[in-house]
DNA sequence: ATGTTATCTGAACGATCGTTCACATCAAGC
DNA sequence: GCTTGATGTGAACGATCGTTCAGATAACAT
């Protein structure tokens, strides 16, 4: 009773990591255990910290991954020069990335209290990057006269919690296709920047 | 050592509630124990027990006096007859409630995976109830080709966010008063709704 | 002044928490 | 086949958790 057979770090590793994931989006960081997600993984409390320093380690890695992910998938988006088409690309970007990762997304915006202010600090950083990322398309629109808006940083923040919130209520198989609910978000992020 | 001079069951028990309040919006209801929420109080974990049920029923009520306020204050508002003035006069009132409240607000969204799921399924109850005003008016809007909407349902779901989302970045004392607030928000919405 | 009731304490309950570590076992290289 | 390093166990650490309750004290009615 010790080293199990067919063990291997590339597969616990990450096991831990996908675990805890699901477990922290559906009960909360705080409410879930070490020896929550050991039992799902197969594996003993102890051997997490073979992979992770500690909990509050494995919650900043689970987040920081998730905002890198972000930001490294919109680089490799090309922007279109046209601020509307810009605009575009960044609504259906932003849709299908929390399509495809609700629980990521979840916690990155429920946790961020419980994470030490250091961390706090780290993560704060990406998002306003990627906020900044929004501003930019937004600011270039204005400044060409394709949008008129009346406070593009306020207009940025609204945009986003529009967006995310999509996750609040869009499940798989509803009444609307993810491609239905773009088209349908797009129509109203439009309309929100138009100009006259 | 047992009764405190002056203690009063009236000033004791909202005490609690509004310690727990803070303190829960603050840290979160799972990483917030009985003994912080006493201390702050200036009263030993056992005192709490006079006054509340147990942890979840602190939440709930914290939760269920927030639906409450909010579908009473609502109901308060006379809606006027124009759907563009009804839609006005909801968003005025969502941002100028949420304004008042962060913190009831911020437990009402993060909190709600932490209730059992009877007094889930009570709180989700009166908050469907909310979205059905505003959905309401969105479609006598449409109806009568005030607006012209992509799908009720979703802009309902979109506009909520929207404006809920308010309570993420905006701090008083900041860069814009909430009169300069509500009238950027007021303007994308109204777009967003815009008939042709 | 006395008795009654409302209010709070202090200690204790078993459970669970994050974390550490000596030890056991398996996989891999020689 | 032996050795060595990678992997995981099992038990234990002190701390803290939600909750209960007999007893103590203050406020109040008489």
């Amino acid at each position: 009773m010790a080293r199990k057979s067919g063990s291997h770090s590339e597969i616990t590793g990450p096991r831990i990591r996908s675990v805890a994931q699901s477990l922290i989006a559906r009960h909360g960081f705080a409410a879930v255990s070490m020896r929550q997600i050991a039992a799902e993984v197969g594996v003993r409390a102890g051997t997490i910290y073979l992979y992770v320093a500690d909990k509050q380690a494995l919650l900043y890695e689970l987040m920081e991954t998730h905002l890198d992910t972000l930001l490294a998938a919109w680089e490799a988006v090309p922007v279109p020069e046209d601020p509307t088409e810009a605009l575009h690309a960044f609504t259906s970007f932003h849709l299908r990335f929390h399509f495809e990762r609700p629980e990521e997304v979840f916690i990155a915006y429920m946790e961020l209290r419980n994470l030490t202010p250091e961390n706090f600090a780290k993560i704060e950083a990406r998002r306003r990057a990627y906020e900044a990322a929004l501003e930019a398309i937004l600011a270039r629109g204005a400044a060409s006269s394709a949008f008129d808006l009346p406070d593009p940083r306020v207009t940025t923040m609204a945009i986003i919690a529009m967006l995310t919130g999509v996750g609040t209520w869009y499940r798989d198989g509803g009444r609307l296709s993810r491609g239905e609910v773009e088209a349908i978000y797009w129509r109203l992020v439009r309309r929100m920047v138009q100009g006259a």
